[in-house]
DNA sequence: ATGGCAGGGCATCCCTGA
């Protein structure tokens, strides 16, 4: 079972760049972050021709998921954003697929570590942290993946003393990564060897990506379980070449078993 | 020290992203 992530920039823009990946990779789930579209715009038929049958939550300009698989979704219990916490903004879409608790989410930005922005961000960490420990207890297997915009550690990031306490990169948010680990989830890119300077995002400014200057901050946690069945976690760096990249590759873990 | 690119929306000399 492949399952992958992936924070396109605008779906609207990124569709034709989606398909030829999802036809290139054949992943058996896929989550989007930043789709930008309101529901009566996703593309849901195009990506029913190419195999896979989709849940989406969105909004209008900013942020919105979606959740595609290409069999074994159950529908019944999907969850549209963290119950409990309110929240205009599209970020999280969650389901279960093939007894795998699969949850997408698009974690805030939070700006600057003074803002609004960033109080925001906080709050929403927090409130994820308490849903997905009440999610564990009856989803033993489970992953948490998306793009995280949180950078856990130095070396996720290309130049960590620019970047010190730059948002991303502050001890609250790599706290708040650590909280999740604490509830038994792993990185699962940290699980396997990895070339140095593995980044998932590059800036579009100042020819970023072709000094391979970026952070890594589209992640997959997977709880004891998985961990067991999980053989590869790898960033594909090959849509980041593409005309109109969006700034994030993709982000994927293989599982051993059904 | 700053902004540099990209997407969306329909106002912009704008907002947000990361």
């Amino acid at each position: 079972m492949k399952i992958a992530t992936w924070n396109v920039n605008s779906l609207a823009v990124r569709l034709p760049q989606v398909l030829d990946w999802l036809a290139q990779e054949q992943p058996d789930v896929l989550v989007l972050q930043e789709t930008k579209l309101t529901d009566d715009k996703f593309p849901a038929d195009a990506l029913a021709d190419a195999g896979y049958q989709s849940l989406w939550f969105g909004q209008k300009t900013y942020n919105g998921v979606a959740l595609l698989a290409r069999k074994g979704l159950a529908v019944a219990d999907e969850v549209r954003n963290i119950p409990g916490f309110e929240d205009p903004q599209a970020r999280v879409i969650a389901a279960t697929v093939d007894g795998v608790r699969v949850i997408g989410a698009y974690f805030p930005n939070g700006q600057a570590p003074d803002s609004d922005k960033f109080t925001y961000k906080m709050a929403w960490l927090e409130a994820l942290n308490r849903w997905i420990a009440t999610e564990l207890q009856t989803h033993a297997s489970l992953a948490l993946l998306g793009d995280y915009n949180i950078a856990p550690e130095d070396r996720d990031v290309h130049d960590p003393v620019a970047w010190a306490g730059q948002i991303h990169c502050t001890p609250e948010e790599r706290a708040r990564f650590q909280a999740l680990q604490a509830l038994g989830l792993q990185d699962a890119f940290r699980l396997f060897e990895q070339p140095p300077r593995s980044w998932s995002w590059w800036d579009y400014r100042n020819l970023a990506f072709r000094k391979n200057q970026g952070l890594r901050i589209d992640h997959i946690l997977v709880s004891p379980p998985l961990v067991a069945r999980t053989t590869s976690c790898r960033i594909d760096k090959t849509p980041r070449k593409n005309e109109r990249p969006s700034d994030h590759a993709p982000v994927l873990i293989e599982l051993d078993g059904a």
